[in-house]
DNA sequence: ACAAAAACTGACTGAGCGCTCAGTATAATT
DNA sequence: AATTATACTGAGCGCTCAGTCAGTTTTTGT
């Protein structure tokens, strides 16, 4: 592994950890065992290093999201809302750094000068908005959830929700994980079809 | 009004907009009129400057909802629901700067190492959360909403959805304000009494 | 074996920051 | 008017940090 990947591996985790401005280069250094000389010889500066932090995880979501997609099956839309919700806690635990990132204030500073930054924002939030809203017009379809919800707004509303949830989980304010029944119970609420039990 | 005071209103709205980290106290003192001295001599560190924020918060936002509990009188649970919804909506654009606060780590954060500042945050929830716990028994109580949720979990599910979505409005990522409707429709799914149309 | 390119190094720089402190100005008390 | 207490000041100290650069090591191509 060369050192250019070890220097975004560490960077990642101690941005996620500690912040941004947080984080000195020099932390970096000690960690990774590079120079940091070498730091700034592959990233030019520091944003730059945050930047190429912001892209790999962009690539890496939506590939892990189109991957889930292709590989599994769904009989109806409502289980597919409940197996992306399990992927999304799932996916958050095992990218927990880069979830921590997201929400954090750093991109979205940044992102208000630096059109490159919010491009990627853009990119993670639609991708993610997007899965939700999949499964919505699936089961509208299929007739597993009601027709009369408006397929956009619902899926960012349930998308808010769950975000939340892992929030909290990572403020270790509440535990998410003790609200999970709760939350898959609350979707179905308010998308099941007028015709159901 | 005295120096002391003009220091915390400058500081919140620093604080809020910019962060804790990011805000010299040099700007603090250019933007107060008052000499870098003046802010040291009576909030003893920076970082006693930001718990006396964060208390002066805690203590308004419990003022407030305590008013509004006191002077308005609620036909019914899911009623008293929406109309903590809309003052919820209206708290966080009156005290934008600091539900701003409350949205970014550095309160979480100091709250690891701060006993204070983690009293004054789960003061803050737990009085935001109650709210809507009160309105979900009171509605349990008279049928209009169902009695199977559990009050406490549900209250905080609700919760977490309405301050997600003022937090897509922050961060300018998408207009919550057009998707107050069908948050109160989902809210009115959730919460649902079986006997109800 | 040699040269050229790429990767890496760490001492150094200059700017910025939190906080102190010796002193001054203002208000309150006697 | 004199004394004390409170409020305020800003130059300066010690430290941290992002970024530079001249030089060294390693890799690649021939």
């Amino acid at each position: 592994m060369n050192k250019k990947q070890i220097i975004l591996d560490i960077a990642t985790n101690l941005f996620s950890q500690k912040g941004f401005k947080e984080t000195p280069i020099s932390e970096i250094s000690k960690l990774t065992g590079a120079a940091e000389g070498t730091i700034f010889y592959h990233y030019k500066t520091k944003e730059g290093l945050f930047l190429a932090i912001l892209k790999d995880f962009k690539d890496n979501i939506v590939e892990e999201f189109r991957r889930f997609i292709e590989e599994k099956k769904f009989d109806n839309g409502i289980h597919m809302m409940e197996d992306i919700i399990s992927f999304y806690l799932y996916l958050s635990g095992s990218m927990e750094d880069r979830f921590l990132l997201l929400h954090r204030h750093d991109a979205y500073e940044l992102s208000i000068n630096n059109p490159e930054c919010r491009e990627y924002l853009e990119a993670i939030y639609d991708c993610l908005i997007d899965i939700f809203e999949k499964a919505i017009s699936l089961g509208q379809e299929d007739g597993s959830i009601d027709k009369m919800v408006p397929a956009r707004k619902t899926a960012m509303i349930i998308f808010a929700m769950v975000d939340a949830l892992t929030r909290f989980n990572t403020y270790s304010l509440y535990d998410a994980g003790a609200l999970y029944d709760e939350l898959i119970n609350s979707c179905r609420r308010i998308l099941k079809a007028e015709t159901d039990g």
